[in-house]
DNA sequence: CGGTTGATTGAGGCTGCTCAAAAGGTGTGG
DNA sequence: CCACACCTTTTGAGCAGCCTCAATCAACCG
């Protein structure tokens, strides 16, 4: 049944559904129930606000193109990057699923967001346990990364988390098809935010970014990531992407 | 209807079931539906590993009583505690919702936990959608405790680690009912382990909580920590328990 | 009582931080 | 097309929080 392209008639597959069955096989009822998140979605700019730490949206946001990132503030000025959000990814909710945001959400690229209310949500989760489940499952991946990051902050050296994190990245843009034809991926960090993700000062994060530069290892110029000999950045990062899946 | 209490009648309220019901209202018959896991439970002595990195057990493990953490061991000694777990926690789980563990996990005192083999554990969430909520609520809410501790690991000074570390802690062991009568609480950490949690080194782990305790704040002594200035400890680990529910 | 584990203390060193400034890039307005 | 502002990257110098290595002390246990 090739082509069904009228107008309205399937839902264009999204960023959300690409991903929750990557945990799940849907039938067509259940691709249906999460539904056309386009007709809901909103175009951001770049570095543009898109959850206040302490917000309520009462609903449920799922980025479904570009790229965008989790922080909290500290009033001193300390930030830490929390988490990278790419397509497929939720950026955050509230309502009956959570309390108030604990974090900000904001946009590093141009990114599109879709909503969902919470209560339509909760709705969905009820009547489709196959999409509870991918749901709870795509949660288990996302504890993973975090306790990845955790290992990164709490135990390993600047060099090895830079390592890491790319390692981490790049997998994770190769599974959502972002990366360039020519092997590098678009991430359009400062220094200075790469180092709130890794939990060092922009100062110290250029000169490691130089010596792995140095080294032939990486490139990371103009918001894009060029890693040139992966097994010997892995072995780096002490990197086993199994936990991504 | 009191005390319905013939053996083997209604499967005795266990700890996850009360973790559950503090995300959602279970009907008799989702409470039926976890089941008596006290059947299928084992006690554990203190110390001893419950998963193994790279283990599939093919099962879901409940902890119902006692403490344990989960770490993360490298081939060169360095250590990362990832997470403390305590009565309702579910240690880990692998098989058809998740991959091998990328983790171990202890027991930190006589710890007694349940299985629920994976196929059991999905038909129960597929035929109970408040079951799956409640595991999809309780999932954001360990999210936002690892975001805590990424906050602690990438931002915070010793002192303030320290200080965060044991108010999140002071705080779930109350959700448990395991603070003691003179507002204490049992945690048998070494000061080693206490630093694998905080990234942080024995040594200065002991240098630190000694400025702690000289300054009035806490006690942490023969697994067992007194919080003695709460409000103080609060401040100066700008601490938040909102996250926690 | 020796052995083991954990807490404590000391001295010295390194990773990563702070403060400060200069250099390079980019967009805007005159 | 230049001047200017702004942001990011880069560099330098000095500092400090935390680490490493090592030894001692205290508690517990067979």
């Amino acid at each position: 049944m090739p082509d069904p392209s009228g107008p309205n008639s399937v839902p264009s597959a999204n960023a959300l559904i690409t991903k929750l069955e990557r945990f799940a096989t849907f039938s067509e009822v259940e691709r249906e129930a999460i539904g056309d998140l386009d007709a809901s979605s909103e175009w951001i700019a770049p570095g543009k606000s898109i959850i206040t730490a302490g917000d309520s949206p009462e609903a449920v946001l799922p980025l479904l193109e570009g790229l965008a990132y989790r922080h909290k503030d500290f009033r001193d000025g300390r930030r830490q990057i929390l988490s990278l959000l790419l397509p497929g990814d939720i950026c955050g909710g509230s309502g009956e699923l959570s309390g108030p945001a604990d974090y900000g959400v904001r946009s590093l690229s141009r990114a599109r967001i879709a909503r969902i209310e919470s209560a339509h949500f909760i709705a969905i989760v009820r009547a489709h346990p196959a999409i509870a489940l991918a749901l709870i499952k795509s949660a288990l991946v996302e504890q993973a990364i975090q306790r990845a990051w955790i290992v990164n902050l709490g135990q390993r050296h600047a060099h090895e988390r830079i390592a890491h994190l790319l390692c981490e990245v790049a997998h994770r843009m190769n599974d959502c098809g972002l990366v360039l034809s020519h092997g590098g991926f678009e991430l359009p960090l400062t220094q200075h935010e790469l180092g709130s993700a890794l939990g060092l000062t922009s100062v110290h994060t250029n000169r490691v970014l130089q010596q792995l530069r140095a080294e032939q290892l990486i490139e990371f110029q103009g918001g894009v990531v060029h890693i040139h000999d992966a097994p010997r950045l892995q072995a780096l990062a002490d990197f086993d992407p199994a936990y991504l899946s």
